[in-house]
DNA sequence: ACCTGAACACCGTTCAAGT
DNA sequence: ACCTGAACACCGTTCAAGT
Protein backbone atom coordinates (compact mmCIF):
# COMPACT_ATOMS: atom_id res chain seq x y z
CA UNK A 1 0.00 0.00 0.00
CA UNK A 2 2.93 2.45 -0.25
CA UNK A 3 4.35 4.60 -3.04
CA UNK A 4 3.92 1.54 -6.63
CA UNK A 5 4.11 3.76 -9.66
CA UNK A 6 2.89 6.75 -8.44
CA UNK A 7 5.12 9.26 -9.90
CA UNK A 8 4.03 10.52 -13.58
CA UNK A 9 5.78 9.10 -16.72
CA UNK A 10 7.81 11.03 -19.38
CA UNK A 11 5.56 11.49 -22.10
CA UNK A 12 7.08 8.68 -24.34
CA UNK A 13 7.13 6.19 -21.63
CA UNK A 14 3.15 6.30 -20.89
CA UNK A 15 3.28 6.52 -24.67
CA UNK A 16 5.15 3.21 -25.00
CA UNK A 17 3.52 1.34 -21.90
CA UNK A 18 0.06 1.99 -23.66
CA UNK A 19 1.39 0.47 -26.99
CA UNK A 20 2.87 -2.42 -24.90
CA UNK A 21 -0.39 -3.13 -23.49
CA UNK A 22 -2.57 -2.90 -26.39
CA UNK A 23 0.69 -5.06 -28.07
CA UNK A 24 0.19 -8.11 -25.28
CA UNK A 25 -3.54 -7.84 -25.38
CA UNK A 26 -3.37 -9.13 -29.04
CA UNK A 27 -0.63 -11.23 -28.37
CA UNK A 28 -2.27 -12.89 -25.29
CA UNK A 29 -5.54 -12.86 -27.05
CA UNK A 30 -3.45 -15.31 -30.43
CA UNK A 31 -1.13 -16.73 -28.01
CA UNK A 32 -2.60 -17.07 -24.50
CA UNK A 33 -0.39 -15.56 -21.52
CA UNK A 34 2.64 -17.26 -22.40
CA UNK A 35 2.68 -15.68 -25.68
CA UNK A 36 6.73 -14.28 -26.94
CA UNK A 37 7.64 -11.26 -25.00
CA UNK A 38 10.09 -10.31 -27.99
CA UNK A 39 6.90 -10.72 -29.93
CA UNK A 40 5.21 -8.32 -28.00
CA UNK A 41 7.94 -5.95 -27.94
CA UNK A 42 8.27 -6.47 -31.89
CA UNK A 43 4.31 -5.74 -31.87
CA UNK A 44 4.88 -2.46 -29.82
CA UNK A 45 7.17 -1.38 -31.82
CA UNK A 46 9.18 -1.05 -28.73
CA UNK A 47 13.01 -2.14 -27.76
CA UNK A 48 12.77 -5.54 -25.64
CA UNK A 49 14.46 -3.61 -22.82
CA UNK A 50 12.06 -1.41 -22.47
CA UNK A 51 9.13 -4.21 -22.17
CA UNK A 52 11.24 -5.19 -19.18
CA UNK A 53 11.50 -1.61 -17.47
CA UNK A 54 8.00 -1.69 -17.37
CA UNK A 55 6.98 -4.66 -16.58
CA UNK A 56 9.76 -6.65 -14.94
CA UNK A 57 7.67 -9.84 -15.06
CA UNK A 58 5.46 -11.38 -17.33
CA UNK A 59 3.30 -11.09 -14.36
CA UNK A 60 3.33 -7.69 -14.26
CA UNK A 61 1.88 -7.36 -17.99
CA UNK A 62 -0.93 -9.93 -16.46
CA UNK A 63 -1.88 -8.48 -13.78
CA UNK A 64 -1.91 -4.30 -16.04
CA UNK A 65 -4.43 -6.18 -18.39
CA UNK A 66 -6.58 -7.99 -15.92
CA UNK A 67 -6.74 -5.27 -13.81
CA UNK A 68 -10.31 -4.13 -15.18
CA UNK A 69 -11.88 -7.36 -14.85
CA UNK A 70 -10.77 -7.24 -10.93
CA UNK A 71 -12.19 -4.55 -9.88
CA UNK A 72 -15.10 -5.79 -12.32
CA UNK A 73 -15.78 -8.04 -9.82
CA UNK A 74 -15.45 -6.05 -6.84
CA UNK A 75 -18.29 -3.90 -8.10
CA UNK A 76 -20.21 -6.95 -9.09
CA UNK A 77 -19.83 -8.45 -5.59
CA UNK A 78 -20.88 -5.09 -4.09
CA UNK A 79 -24.03 -4.81 -6.20
CA UNK A 80 -25.10 -8.39 -5.69
CA UNK A 81 -24.38 -7.77 -1.59
CA UNK A 82 -27.11 -4.85 -2.23
CA UNK A 83 -30.20 -6.69 -3.49
CA UNK A 84 -31.15 -8.99 -1.27
CA UNK A 85 -31.90 -12.00 -3.74
CA UNK A 86 -30.57 -15.56 -2.59
CA UNK A 87 -27.78 -15.35 -1.15
CA UNK A 88 -26.81 -18.59 -2.62
CA UNK A 89 -27.73 -17.64 -6.01
CA UNK A 90 -25.77 -13.95 -5.76
CA UNK A 91 -22.72 -16.67 -4.34
CA UNK A 92 -23.48 -18.43 -7.64
CA UNK A 93 -23.60 -15.35 -9.76
CA UNK A 94 -20.59 -14.23 -8.80
CA UNK A 95 -18.70 -17.20 -9.41
CA UNK A 96 -19.41 -18.06 -12.97
CA UNK A 97 -18.50 -14.26 -13.59
CA UNK A 98 -15.35 -15.26 -12.37
CA UNK A 99 -15.14 -17.98 -14.29
CA UNK A 100 -15.43 -15.99 -17.08
CA UNK A 101 -12.75 -13.52 -16.16
CA UNK A 102 -10.63 -16.66 -15.70
CA UNK A 103 -10.88 -17.61 -19.24
CA UNK A 104 -10.28 -14.09 -20.92
CA UNK A 105 -7.09 -15.17 -22.05
CA UNK A 106 -5.65 -18.42 -22.77
CA UNK A 107 -3.42 -19.21 -19.47
CA UNK A 108 -4.42 -17.04 -17.50
CA UNK A 109 -6.29 -19.42 -15.02
CA UNK A 110 -2.89 -21.18 -14.49
CA UNK A 111 -1.35 -17.53 -13.75
CA UNK A 112 -4.06 -16.48 -11.19
CA UNK A 113 -3.47 -19.86 -9.42
CA UNK A 114 0.20 -19.33 -9.57
CA UNK A 115 0.01 -15.98 -8.17
CA UNK A 116 -2.12 -16.33 -5.75
CA UNK A 117 -0.47 -15.20 -2.07
CA UNK A 118 2.53 -13.72 -4.20
CA UNK A 119 3.45 -11.01 -2.80
CA UNK A 120 3.43 -9.03 -6.27
CA UNK A 121 1.05 -6.99 -8.64
CA UNK A 122 -1.15 -10.10 -9.44
CA UNK A 123 -0.96 -11.82 -6.38
CA UNK A 124 -2.73 -8.17 -4.83
CA UNK A 125 -4.78 -8.52 -7.94
CA UNK A 126 -6.08 -12.37 -6.35
CA UNK A 127 -6.16 -10.96 -2.81
CA UNK A 128 -8.59 -8.49 -4.08
CA UNK A 129 -10.65 -11.16 -5.75
CA UNK A 130 -10.71 -13.11 -2.97
CA UNK A 131 -11.75 -9.80 -1.01
CA UNK A 132 -14.52 -9.54 -3.16
CA UNK A 133 -15.76 -13.09 -3.17
CA UNK A 134 -15.33 -13.50 0.50
CA UNK A 135 -18.38 -10.83 0.96
CA UNK A 136 -20.23 -13.34 -0.97
CA UNK A 137 -19.46 -16.34 0.88
CA UNK A 138 -19.87 -14.92 4.03
CA UNK A 139 -23.54 -14.07 3.80
CA UNK A 140 -24.43 -17.49 2.27
CA UNK A 141 -22.58 -19.70 4.68
CA UNK A 142 -24.01 -17.61 7.57
CA UNK A 143 -27.30 -18.03 6.32
CA UNK A 144 -26.48 -21.69 6.30
CA UNK A 145 -26.55 -22.09 2.80
CA UNK A 146 -23.01 -23.21 2.51
CA UNK A 147 -21.64 -26.05 4.45
CA UNK A 148 -19.51 -24.49 7.65
CA UNK A 149 -16.38 -26.51 6.51
CA UNK A 150 -15.88 -24.62 2.85
CA UNK A 151 -13.84 -21.36 2.29
CA UNK A 152 -13.77 -19.15 -0.57
CA UNK A 153 -10.64 -19.65 -1.28
CA UNK A 154 -12.27 -23.37 -1.87
CA UNK A 155 -14.93 -21.62 -3.88
CA UNK A 156 -12.09 -19.20 -5.63
CA UNK A 157 -10.22 -22.29 -6.31
CA UNK A 158 -12.55 -25.30 -7.52
CA UNK A 159 -14.18 -21.90 -9.96
CA UNK A 160 -10.29 -21.15 -11.33
CA UNK A 161 -9.58 -24.76 -11.76
CA UNK A 162 -13.19 -25.43 -13.47
CA UNK A 163 -11.92 -22.68 -15.85
CA UNK A 164 -8.29 -24.25 -16.62
CA UNK A 165 -10.19 -27.63 -17.08
CA UNK A 166 -12.76 -25.51 -19.62
CA UNK A 167 -9.86 -23.77 -21.70
CA UNK A 168 -7.71 -26.95 -21.76
CA UNK A 169 -10.12 -29.29 -23.01
CA UNK A 170 -12.12 -27.35 -25.44
CA UNK A 171 -15.39 -27.63 -23.78
CA UNK A 172 -17.93 -25.36 -24.33
CA UNK A 173 -19.94 -24.53 -21.36
CA UNK A 174 -18.18 -23.87 -18.04
CA UNK A 175 -21.58 -23.23 -16.23
CA UNK A 176 -22.21 -26.92 -16.41
CA UNK A 177 -19.47 -27.96 -14.56
CA UNK A 178 -20.13 -24.78 -11.42
CA UNK A 179 -23.13 -26.23 -11.29
CA UNK A 180 -22.70 -29.54 -10.56
CA UNK A 181 -19.42 -28.13 -8.44
CA UNK A 182 -22.04 -26.02 -6.24
CA UNK A 183 -24.86 -28.14 -6.18
CA UNK A 184 -22.74 -31.59 -5.99
CA UNK A 185 -23.10 -34.56 -7.92
CA UNK A 186 -25.78 -36.11 -6.22
CA UNK A 187 -29.11 -35.73 -7.50
CA UNK A 188 -31.59 -33.22 -6.14
CA UNK A 189 -33.21 -34.53 -2.83
CA UNK A 190 -36.65 -33.72 -3.45
CA UNK A 191 -37.26 -34.65 -7.04
CA UNK A 192 -40.61 -32.83 -7.08
CA UNK A 193 -38.89 -29.46 -5.60
CA UNK A 194 -35.56 -29.63 -7.66
CA UNK A 195 -32.23 -27.95 -6.30
CA UNK A 196 -32.00 -24.98 -8.88
CA UNK A 197 -32.06 -24.57 -12.10
CA UNK A 198 -30.78 -27.57 -14.45
CA UNK A 199 -32.10 -24.91 -17.26
CA UNK A 200 -31.90 -27.18 -20.57
CA UNK A 201 -28.63 -29.03 -19.05
CA UNK A 202 -27.59 -31.25 -22.10
CA UNK A 203 -23.91 -30.18 -22.25
CA UNK A 204 -21.41 -32.79 -23.72
CA UNK A 205 -18.21 -30.39 -25.27
CA UNK A 206 -14.61 -31.08 -25.67
CA UNK B 1 -5.01 -51.28 -32.26
CA UNK B 2 -2.95 -52.58 -35.09
CA UNK B 3 0.95 -53.12 -34.52
CA UNK B 4 2.70 -50.56 -32.25
CA UNK B 5 5.98 -51.24 -30.61
CA UNK B 6 5.39 -55.32 -31.02
CA UNK B 7 8.65 -56.08 -32.63
CA UNK B 8 11.58 -56.96 -29.98
CA UNK B 9 14.20 -54.52 -29.73
CA UNK B 10 17.82 -54.55 -29.82
CA UNK B 11 19.59 -55.39 -27.18
CA UNK B 12 21.31 -51.87 -26.53
CA UNK B 13 17.95 -49.82 -27.54
CA UNK B 14 16.31 -52.01 -25.23
CA UNK B 15 18.73 -50.93 -22.44
CA UNK B 16 18.67 -47.35 -24.14
CA UNK B 17 15.03 -47.43 -23.79
CA UNK B 18 15.17 -48.75 -20.10
CA UNK B 19 17.66 -45.98 -18.84
CA UNK B 20 15.47 -43.17 -20.28
CA UNK B 21 13.10 -44.33 -18.88
CA UNK B 22 14.53 -44.21 -15.48
CA UNK B 23 16.30 -40.55 -16.36
CA UNK B 24 12.78 -39.24 -17.12
CA UNK B 25 11.38 -40.69 -14.01
CA UNK B 26 14.15 -38.77 -12.05
CA UNK B 27 13.88 -35.72 -13.88
CA UNK B 28 10.09 -35.31 -13.71
CA UNK B 29 10.10 -35.56 -10.43
CA UNK B 30 12.39 -32.84 -9.78
CA UNK B 31 11.26 -30.73 -12.19
CA UNK B 32 7.88 -31.94 -13.54
CA UNK B 33 6.58 -32.82 -16.63
CA UNK B 34 8.10 -30.21 -18.78
CA UNK B 35 11.81 -31.38 -17.48
CA UNK B 36 14.43 -30.66 -20.08
CA UNK B 37 14.80 -33.30 -22.61
CA UNK B 38 18.33 -32.70 -23.01
CA UNK B 39 18.52 -33.22 -19.51
CA UNK B 40 17.34 -36.28 -19.81
CA UNK B 41 19.35 -37.99 -22.14
CA UNK B 42 21.95 -36.70 -20.77
CA UNK B 43 20.81 -38.21 -17.63
CA UNK B 44 20.37 -41.42 -19.41
CA UNK B 45 24.02 -41.22 -20.81
CA UNK B 46 22.73 -41.33 -24.59
CA UNK B 47 22.58 -38.55 -27.37
CA UNK B 48 19.27 -36.44 -27.67
CA UNK B 49 18.45 -38.35 -31.01
CA UNK B 50 18.57 -41.32 -29.38
CA UNK B 51 15.24 -40.11 -26.75
CA UNK B 52 13.43 -38.89 -29.83
CA UNK B 53 13.94 -42.21 -31.13
CA UNK B 54 12.42 -43.75 -28.54
CA UNK B 55 9.75 -41.40 -27.66
CA UNK B 56 8.82 -39.18 -30.57
CA UNK B 57 6.82 -36.61 -28.49
CA UNK B 58 7.39 -36.09 -24.77
CA UNK B 59 3.91 -37.10 -24.24
CA UNK B 60 5.02 -40.80 -25.41
CA UNK B 61 7.38 -40.65 -22.76
CA UNK B 62 4.84 -39.53 -20.03
CA UNK B 63 2.47 -42.06 -21.03
CA UNK B 64 5.52 -44.89 -20.49
CA UNK B 65 5.62 -43.34 -16.99
CA UNK B 66 2.09 -43.38 -16.10
CA UNK B 67 1.23 -46.83 -17.96
CA UNK B 68 1.29 -48.75 -14.78
CA UNK B 69 -0.91 -46.20 -12.92
CA UNK B 70 -3.64 -46.41 -15.76
CA UNK B 71 -3.19 -49.90 -15.44
CA UNK B 72 -4.18 -49.43 -11.69
CA UNK B 73 -6.99 -47.34 -12.10
CA UNK B 74 -8.62 -50.33 -14.19
CA UNK B 75 -7.98 -52.68 -11.88
CA UNK B 76 -9.21 -50.70 -9.04
CA UNK B 77 -12.68 -50.04 -10.72
CA UNK B 78 -12.88 -53.70 -11.82
CA UNK B 79 -12.05 -54.25 -7.54
CA UNK B 80 -14.39 -52.09 -6.70
CA UNK B 81 -17.36 -53.18 -8.78
CA UNK B 82 -16.85 -56.92 -7.55
CA UNK B 83 -17.65 -55.90 -4.23
CA UNK B 84 -21.01 -54.69 -3.50
CA UNK B 85 -20.80 -51.41 -1.33
CA UNK B 86 -22.80 -48.26 -1.61
CA UNK B 87 -22.01 -47.25 -5.36
CA UNK B 88 -21.27 -43.69 -5.02
CA UNK B 89 -18.45 -44.58 -2.15
CA UNK B 90 -17.11 -46.64 -4.78
CA UNK B 91 -17.19 -43.99 -7.42
CA UNK B 92 -15.51 -41.51 -4.68
CA UNK B 93 -12.78 -43.99 -3.89
CA UNK B 94 -11.86 -44.41 -7.65
CA UNK B 95 -11.93 -40.32 -8.10
CA UNK B 96 -9.52 -40.18 -4.87
CA UNK B 97 -7.57 -42.70 -6.75
CA UNK B 98 -8.08 -40.61 -9.84
CA UNK B 99 -6.59 -37.49 -8.13
CA UNK B 100 -3.83 -39.00 -6.64
CA UNK B 101 -2.55 -40.04 -9.70
CA UNK B 102 -2.79 -36.88 -11.54
CA UNK B 103 -0.25 -36.19 -9.05
CA UNK B 104 2.11 -38.41 -9.32
CA UNK B 105 4.41 -35.44 -11.47
CA UNK B 106 3.91 -32.27 -11.26
CA UNK B 107 2.59 -30.89 -14.91
CA UNK B 108 1.23 -34.54 -15.30
CA UNK B 109 -2.88 -33.09 -14.61
CA UNK B 110 -2.26 -30.67 -17.75
CA UNK B 111 -0.90 -33.31 -20.02
CA UNK B 112 -3.60 -35.62 -19.36
CA UNK B 113 -6.17 -32.73 -19.76
CA UNK B 114 -4.65 -31.89 -22.91
CA UNK B 115 -3.88 -35.30 -24.20
CA UNK B 116 -7.65 -36.71 -23.68
CA UNK B 117 -9.06 -37.28 -26.84
CA UNK B 118 -5.79 -37.14 -28.98
CA UNK B 119 -5.31 -39.85 -31.39
CA UNK B 120 -2.01 -40.92 -29.57
CA UNK B 121 -0.29 -43.04 -26.65
CA UNK B 122 -1.00 -40.67 -23.94
CA UNK B 123 -4.79 -40.28 -25.37
CA UNK B 124 -5.16 -43.71 -25.16
CA UNK B 125 -4.24 -43.59 -21.60
CA UNK B 126 -6.96 -41.32 -20.63
CA UNK B 127 -9.21 -42.86 -23.15
CA UNK B 128 -8.96 -46.29 -21.25
CA UNK B 129 -9.03 -44.12 -17.80
CA UNK B 130 -12.31 -42.82 -18.93
CA UNK B 131 -13.47 -46.50 -19.48
CA UNK B 132 -12.45 -47.45 -15.94
CA UNK B 133 -14.05 -44.82 -14.81
CA UNK B 134 -17.29 -45.23 -16.76
CA UNK B 135 -18.15 -48.71 -15.49
CA UNK B 136 -18.45 -47.12 -11.67
CA UNK B 137 -20.18 -44.21 -12.98
CA UNK B 138 -22.64 -45.86 -14.97
CA UNK B 139 -23.17 -48.00 -11.86
CA UNK B 140 -23.87 -44.99 -9.48
CA UNK B 141 -26.06 -42.91 -11.81
CA UNK B 142 -28.29 -46.45 -12.68
CA UNK B 143 -29.20 -46.88 -8.76
CA UNK B 144 -30.22 -43.01 -9.04
CA UNK B 145 -26.88 -42.05 -6.45
CA UNK B 146 -25.37 -39.27 -9.34
CA UNK B 147 -27.44 -37.00 -11.19
CA UNK B 148 -28.70 -37.71 -14.59
CA UNK B 149 -27.20 -34.75 -16.43
CA UNK B 150 -23.50 -35.46 -15.68
CA UNK B 151 -21.29 -37.40 -16.78
CA UNK B 152 -17.79 -39.21 -16.38
CA UNK B 153 -16.29 -37.24 -18.26
CA UNK B 154 -18.03 -33.69 -16.02
CA UNK B 155 -16.32 -36.33 -12.99
CA UNK B 156 -12.94 -36.68 -14.73
CA UNK B 157 -12.39 -33.75 -15.56
CA UNK B 158 -13.42 -31.72 -12.32
CA UNK B 159 -11.32 -34.49 -10.80
CA UNK B 160 -8.33 -33.89 -13.03
CA UNK B 161 -8.78 -29.88 -12.65
CA UNK B 162 -8.74 -30.69 -8.75
CA UNK B 163 -5.45 -32.36 -9.25
CA UNK B 164 -4.03 -29.42 -11.24
CA UNK B 165 -5.13 -27.00 -8.83
CA UNK B 166 -3.99 -29.00 -5.87
CA UNK B 167 -0.75 -29.35 -7.50
CA UNK B 168 -0.16 -25.45 -8.73
CA UNK B 169 -1.55 -23.84 -5.38
CA UNK B 170 0.64 -26.11 -2.86
CA UNK B 171 -2.68 -27.43 -0.98
CA UNK B 172 -2.15 -30.01 1.50
CA UNK B 173 -5.39 -32.09 0.46
CA UNK B 174 -6.88 -32.60 -2.24
CA UNK B 175 -9.73 -35.00 -0.78
CA UNK B 176 -11.13 -31.87 0.39
CA UNK B 177 -11.90 -30.02 -2.53
CA UNK B 178 -13.03 -33.72 -4.23
CA UNK B 179 -15.74 -34.06 -1.32
CA UNK B 180 -16.31 -30.70 -1.78
CA UNK B 181 -17.26 -31.41 -5.13
CA UNK B 182 -18.95 -34.76 -5.20
CA UNK B 183 -21.10 -33.41 -2.23
CA UNK B 184 -21.32 -29.88 -3.60
CA UNK B 185 -20.79 -26.86 -1.79
CA UNK B 186 -23.99 -27.19 0.28
CA UNK B 187 -24.63 -28.49 4.04
CA UNK B 188 -26.21 -31.67 4.24
CA UNK B 189 -29.70 -31.09 4.10
CA UNK B 190 -30.67 -33.71 6.51
CA UNK B 191 -28.63 -32.26 9.60
CA UNK B 192 -29.84 -35.66 11.50
CA UNK B 193 -28.09 -38.23 9.15
CA UNK B 194 -25.04 -36.27 7.06
CA UNK B 195 -24.51 -37.10 3.85
CA UNK B 196 -21.09 -38.80 4.00
CA UNK B 197 -18.24 -38.27 6.11
CA UNK B 198 -16.92 -35.12 6.39
CA UNK B 199 -14.38 -37.00 8.80
CA UNK B 200 -12.03 -33.81 10.70
CA UNK B 201 -11.83 -31.97 7.39
CA UNK B 202 -10.29 -28.30 8.76
CA UNK B 203 -8.79 -28.04 5.68
CA UNK B 204 -6.81 -24.80 5.32
CA UNK B 205 -3.85 -24.62 2.80
CA UNK B 206 -1.68 -23.03 0.50
C1' DA C 1 14.98 9.14 -17.29
C1' DC C 2 14.33 6.25 -20.66
C1' DC C 3 15.41 3.39 -24.74
C1' DT C 4 18.00 0.12 -27.66
C1' DG C 5 19.74 -4.16 -29.11
C1' DA C 6 23.64 -7.17 -28.72
C1' DA C 7 24.94 -10.86 -25.77
C1' DC C 8 24.32 -14.86 -22.99
C1' DA C 9 22.20 -19.02 -21.62
C1' DC C 10 18.99 -22.39 -22.55
C1' DC C 11 15.78 -25.30 -24.99
C1' DG C 12 13.12 -28.34 -28.67
C1' DT C 13 13.66 -30.68 -32.84
C1' DT C 14 15.77 -32.36 -37.07
C1' DC C 15 18.94 -34.82 -39.82
C1' DA C 16 23.37 -36.10 -42.05
C1' DA C 17 26.92 -38.95 -40.75
C1' DG C 18 28.41 -42.77 -38.47
C1' DT C 19 28.52 -47.97 -36.45
C1' DA D 1 18.75 -50.90 -36.99
C1' DC D 2 20.22 -47.82 -34.07
C1' DC D 3 23.03 -43.96 -32.22
C1' DT D 4 25.37 -39.44 -32.16
C1' DG D 5 25.76 -34.65 -31.92
C1' DA D 6 26.05 -30.55 -34.74
C1' DA D 7 22.86 -27.35 -36.61
C1' DC D 8 18.85 -24.52 -36.72
C1' DA D 9 15.29 -21.80 -34.81
C1' DC D 10 13.46 -19.69 -30.97
C1' DC D 11 13.04 -17.68 -26.43
C1' DG D 12 13.82 -15.14 -21.68
C1' DT D 13 16.65 -11.95 -19.45
C1' DT D 14 20.45 -8.77 -18.61
C1' DC D 15 23.20 -4.82 -19.28
C1' DA D 16 26.50 -1.59 -21.47
C1' DA D 17 25.94 2.02 -24.52
C1' DG D 18 23.32 5.53 -26.14
C1' DT D 19 19.80 9.90 -26.24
Amino acid sequence: MSDTETRPLRADALRNRQRLLDAARAAFAEHGTDASLEDVARRAGVGIGTLYRHFPHRDDLVEALVRGGVDGLGTLSEQLAAEDGDRLDALHTWLQALVRHALAFRGLAEQLVTAAGSDNRLGTACHDTEAAGQVLFARAQAAGLVRPDATIEDAIDLATSIAWVVERSGRDDPNHLLTLTLDGLRPPLTPTQPRRGNEGGRHQGR
